[in-house]
Formats: structure tokens, C-alpha cells, sequence
DNA sequence: GAAAACCCTGGAGCGCGCTCCAGGTCAAGG
DNA sequence: CCTTGACCTGGAGCGCGCTCCAGGGTTTTC
């Protein structure tokens, strides 16, 4: 099983080594494997969390979420309450870019009335 | 012309009174006209301002930038500069809700996965 | 075997965008 | 009048999500 250095998971993921700490710290990540020595060697199954991670994050959900759904992954048998708490994520997203999409209706409006008066 | 006092104009904007009071100071708003005694108070004019600005910040429009485009209104030679700003900032908001949706498509997938698994 | 590069910890600091507070002035109703 | 509530100013404080730092160990490279 390959495993990573913190530097090369930081490349991998996408997040600076300081936000892997971090996350950790948080209880984001669940404590991730060190050497003998006490440096961290991510696994290929950290990365695929960090993945999900990076997606639940670029959609906008809060790190006290991210928190809580990491607490409750804990418990194998609350697989159907996660994946309940991604769909209802889900709809939060959609309704964000719904309301993204509106506003941005809004402004092209703006731009179109100034356009209408000779700019 | 109507006017409106700090409490209307925070009501009709959809901005708290501090956070109208913020964007004068910022230089968002231009100086609010007062009363002899010292008191706000909003014009029409003043409204029309901020529903665009609650357009630009709903799309993600930085304060600063916010600070920018009110400078440039100053001078009304520079409407083509700000339309074109206007247009710029558009094509931003059609990149966010891209990767949004990007980012979605992600997220539904991984669902699909978990559901596939037989959650 | 020494320099350079990497990693560790705990905690401080920061940028953003407000939000709140103290201490005072002003205006409208009873 | 006097109370009540809205408003004023300057400045402090806050929640979020990192980001950076000091002071120290480790691993790799030449």
C-alpha cells in the first residue's frame, strides 16, 4: 500500500501541509500513521477522504460540518446517515447556485440597462 | 423624493444599520446626507446603490473591490470602465457557478457510490 | 559527517466582513 | 416635561479558516 509523506499529500490533495494539520487537530482527519520517529505517512485511504473532503469544502459546507460528519464516520453504522447528510448537502448546493444564478440574472440586467444608455 | 431613515433604508437594502454605516465609512456608500442634527438620511438613489451592491456581494464581490467601483462612480467619465468591471465580474460568477457545479457532479457521483454499496 | 531539506509541536497572528459596545444626542408620544 | 426609542461616533471584538512562527528533532545528500 503506497503511503505519503505530508509533503506529497499536500500536493496530492490540494490542501498546504499547515490545513492537513489542521484538519487533523480538528478531527477532520482521524489521526493519521507516523513513522518511529513521529513523522505522518498518509494513505491512499486518507487521500480518497481528502478528496471528499476538498469537494464537501469547495461546495461550501463549514468546517464544524465537515467536524461532525468526520465524528460520525467513527461508527461504520452510520453509513445511511452520512450519505443523508450528502444529499441533503447536495440540496444546499443547488440552491446555492440557484441563488448565484439569480443574482447573476440581476446583474446582467444592470449591465444591460447601462448598455441601453449608450455606454 | 422620498427618504428614508437609517431603520427603512436597512429594512428596504437588506443590510443591518452597522453594516450600511461600514460600507460609508469603506467608501462603498458616498457620504449619506443628514439631518440637521446629524441623522442619515437614504434618497432612492442611495437604495438603487445598494441593491447592486447586494448583488455584487451575493456573487462573491470582495469589499475591496466594492471600494474600487464606488471610487471610479465618483467620476462619471469612467461608466464604460465600470460596465466593463460589471462584465468582467459576470464572467467570474459564470466560472464560480461552473466549478460549483463541477464540484456537485463530484459530490453526486460519491453518493452514487456509497447508494451503489449498498447504503 | 555536515549541510540542507524536511518534519514536529504549541500557540500566536491574520484577513475578511461584519457586529457590538459605551457613552452620548435627538425626536415623538403621553 | 419626561420618558422611550432611534440615532450618533470611535473603536473594540468576533467567527471563520487558515497561515505562520519559534524552537527543536530527523532524513537525505554530497
Amino acid at each position: 500500500m503506497t503511503t505519503y509523506s505530508p509533503a506529497q499529500a499536500a500536493e496530492v490533495s490540494g490542501f498546504s501541509i499547515d490545513t492537513l494539520r489542521y484538519y487533523e487537530r480538528e478531527g477532520i482527519l482521524r489521526p493519521i500513521a507516523r513513522t518511529s520517529s513521529g513523522h505522518r505517512t498518509y494513505t491512499d485511504d486518507d487521500l480518497g477522504w481528502l478528496d471528499l473532503v476538498h469537494c464537501l469544502r469547495d461546495t461550501g459546507m463549514p468546517i464544524a460540518d465537515l467536524k461532525r460528519y468526520a465524528e460520525l464516520s467513527l461508527d461504520e453504522a452510520t453509513l445511511a446517515a452520512r450519505v443523508a447528510l450528502l444529499e441533503d448537502h447536495d440540496r444546499r448546493v443547488q440552491e446555492s447556485i440557484d441563488a448565484l444564478r439569480g443574482q447573476q440574472e440581476k446583474l446582467r440586467e444592470k449591465i444591460a440597462w447601462y448598455r441601453s444608455q449608450g455606454v
